[in-house]
DNA sequence: TTAATTTGCGCAAACGTTTGCATAACTATT
DNA sequence: AATAGTTATGCAAACGTTTGCGCAAATTAA
C-alpha cells in the first residue's frame, strides 16, 4: 500500500491501450467508443486510479484553483464572501486557496507573486488598508490572470468589481430615519480614507438635503476603525451633544450597538426618543435589544457574484480583459431599534 | 508581454549555464559559487522570472498545500481556526486551500478525492455532523497523506487530534457558578450526539457532585443546535420551573445571550439573583449587557496547534504515522454576568 | 466492387522542474 | 610532478498528463 499510485500508463498497459485512449476515455471525450469508456472507467474503479491533477495542471496550464486575498478572514464580512466564493466555485469545480494580507501592502505583494508561481486560474481579492497604489495587481492582470475586487476596491484603475451601492444605503437608511420623524440626526462614520465610509456619509447628507434638513456637522462624528469602543465614546459625544438628537445612522452594526447601550444606559427609550439605524446586518443586529433596523449588505452574494464574474473571464475565450462592475443591491432591514410605527 | 513565461532553460541559454544549475542558484544551493548565484539570481530578477510551482510540485510530488476541510466558514468558531491556519501555514511556506462540508457526508468524500487529486501534503478537517464513520479519512491516511483532526474529531480511529478540554471547561464554569454562591444550577446543552456537548455536561455534573449539590434533571435542558432561538425556549421553560435557579451554565454563547435576555426582560437580576456562564467567547459576550462570563475556547490557537502538528508530520521522515492528541488549555473569562463579588 | 467518409485508437512530443551521477577545473598534498 | 581531494557545473532522465496528427478499420456512398 506504498506509494505506487496508479497511473494513466498502468491502465493502459493493463488494458492494452494507450494513455491516450484512457485520458480521453476519462474525460469523456467523444472520439472514444462508449464501449471502452465503460472498460476503462471499471478498470480505473478496480485499481483505485487517482487523477494527478498537478500533472494534469502542469501540462494545460490551468489549475482550476482560484486565490482569494482578505484582510483577514474572521471578520465576519469576509467569512461570508469567502463562503459565497467556495460555495459557487466549488459547484464550478474550482478550489479556493486562501490568503489573509493582515491589511499589509508588503504581504499583499508576496500573496500576489506566489498567486503567479501557483498559477491560480484567477484570483479574487478585497485590497488591504494600506494599499493605495495597485501596481502589483496590474501586473499580474497584464500577465493575464483575471482579477475580480470586492467591497474595498481600487480607485486608480478599472478592474473587475464587485460593490454595493454605499451612497445608496445609506440615503436609504437616513430617510428611513427621516420618514420616522427623526429631525436631528447624528452619523457615525468611518475613516475617509476609504471610500464605502465616504459614499455612507455622501448618501447621508444627500438624504437630509433631499428633505431639506440642516446638516449638523457637530452631529456627523468620525472614527478610526469603527469599533465599538470607538461607537461608545460617539455616543457619549451625543449624549453631551447641545443638540437634542432623535436618530442615527451609524456606519456599521457595532457603533450602532454601542450607541444603543449608552443611550438605554442614559435612560433614553429607543426607538422613542432616539431612533437607530446600522450597516450591515451581522448576527447581533437581531439579537441586541432592542433589535436593530440596519442594511443587508449581501457579503455572501457578494461572493458568489466575484466568483461568477471571474469564472465566466477564466473561461472565455477572446482573451481581451473587459472590466465590469456589480453593483448588489442591498435592503433595509427593519426593525424595533427604528420602528416609531 | 503576452504569454511567454521566462523559464529556467531560458535563463540558462541567456547566461550559458544549464537549466540545474539555475534551479540550484535560485534555491541557494551549497554546491553553486556564491558568484554565479549573484548572477543568475540577477538575471532572473531582471527577465521578470516567475518559477512556475506547478512544475516543481509535479517533479517533487509535493505542493506545500495543506487542504482544510470545515462544515461551514461563516461559522465564527471556523473562521477563527482557519485563521491561525492560514496564518501558521503562510509563515512555514504553506498555502491553505478550504472546503465546506456543509456537514454533508457526501460532500466531505468528494472533497477528500478531490485533496488526493491535488496532492495535497496534508489536511486539517473539523468533522460534519452526519460522519459517523472516518473510512474515507483511513483511506487517504493510508495512502501517506497527515491527517489532524479539531474540535469534531473521530472516536473510531486514532489520529492526530487537537481538541480543548470540554469536561474540564466545563466543570470549570460550574465551579464558579457555585463559588459564586449558586446552588440551583441548569444547563443547555448541545446534541448529545456531539461529544464536545456531552463531555461539556459531564464536567456540570461532575462539579455539581463535587461540591455536593444535587443534580436537577429537570434543570437540564437539550437543543439540537444551540442556536439564539432555542436558548430563549429553553430559558422560558426555565422561569416556569417550579425550582428556582440561581445559576445557568450554557453550552455555548449564544444561547446564554438568550438567557440574559429572556431573564432581563422578566426583570430578574443578573447576576445578583441568577448566573450566567456561557462557552466560547464570541464576540458578543463581551457586548452583551451585562457583559457574559464564558469560555476562551483557543479557536485561533487550534488552527495554529493543528497546522503546526500537521507541518511536522508532513516534514518528518520516517513514515511511520504517530497519532497524537493535543489538549488546549481553555480559560475562564470572568464577567459581569457571574460576578456577585 | 471501389472510393470516400467516418470512427476509434495509438504515437510521440511537450509542459518546466529537480536530482543522481558524471565530469571538468582547481587546490592541496605528497 | 603525480595523486588525491574538493569545488563547481553539466547531462539527461523522469514526473503523468494532454493533444495534434496520423493511420487503420469500419462504415457508407457511388
Amino acid at each position: 500500500m506504498k506509494n505506487t499510485r496508479i497511473t494513466l500508463k498502468d491502465l493502459a498497459k493493463e488494458l492494452n491501450l494507450s494513455a491516450s485512449t484512457i485520458s480521453r476515455a476519462l474525460v469523456n471525450h467523444p472520439a472514444i467508443s462508449e464501449a471502452t469508456k465503460k472498460i476503462v472507467q471499471k478498470k480505473a474503479d478496480e485499481l483505485g486510479f487517482i487523477p494527478n491533477s498537478i500533472a494534469a495542471s502542469f501540462r494545460m496550464k490551468r489549475t482550476q484553483t482560484i486565490g482569494v486575498i482578505v484582510p483577514r478572514i474572521d471578520i465576519h464580512f469576509h467569512s461570508l464572501v469567502i463562503s459565497g466564493i467556495e460555495e459557487f466555485a466549488y459547484n464550478n469545480g474550482y478550489n479556493v486557496t486562501i490568503f489573509q494580507s493582515k491589511d499589509s501592502l508588503k504581504r499583499e505583494k508576496e500573496i500576489i507573486k506566489i498567486l503567479q508561481n501557483k498559477m491560480v486560474d484567477g484570483v479574487i481579492v478585497c485590497l488591504g488598508i494600506e494599499t493605495q497604489n495597485c501596481d502589483h495587481f496590474k501586473k499580474i492582470n497584464k500577465s493575464g490572470i483575471p482579477l475580480v475586487f470586492y467591497d474595498r476596491v481600487p480607485t486608480d484603475f478599472d478592474a473587475n468589481k464587485i460593490v454595493i451601492n454605499d451612497f445608496e444605503s445609506a440615503y436609504l437608511a437616513t430617510e428611513h430615519l427621516i420618514k420616522n420623524g427623526c429631525t436631528t440626526i447624528g452619523h457615525i462614520s468611518g475613516s475617509q480614507t476609504t471610500n464605502i465610509f465616504k459614499a455612507r456619509l455622501e448618501g447621508f447628507k444627500a438624504a437630509l438635503k433631499k428633505h431639506h434638513l440642516p446638516i449638523e456637522e457637530s452631529l456627523i462624528l468620525f472614527t478610526k476603525n469603527l469599533t465599538y469602543e470607538e461607537g461608545v465614546a460617539c455616543a457619549e459625544k451625543y449624549l453631551e451633544s447641545p443638540l437634542k438628537l432623535d436618530g442615527v445612522f451609524c456606519a456599521n452594526d457595532y457603533t450602532a450597538v454601542s450607541v444603543i447601550q449608552v443611550f438605554r444606559k442614559a435612560e433614553i427609550k429607543i426607538p422613542e426618543e432616539i431612533a437607530i439605524v446600522g450597516f450591515s446586518n451581522y448576527p447581533i443586529s437581531r439579537i441586541i435589544e432592542p433589535h436593530l433596523t440596519t442594511i443587508n449588505d449581501r457579503a455572501f452574494q457578494m461572493g458568489e457574484a466575484a466568483t461568477k464574474l471571474l469564472i465566466r473571464q477564466i473561461e472565455e475565450k477572446d482573451d481581451d480583459i473587459k472590466s465590469e462592475t456589480i453593483t448588489l443591491k442591498t435592503e433595509l432591514i427593519v426593525r424595533e431599534s427604528s420602528s416609531r410605527n
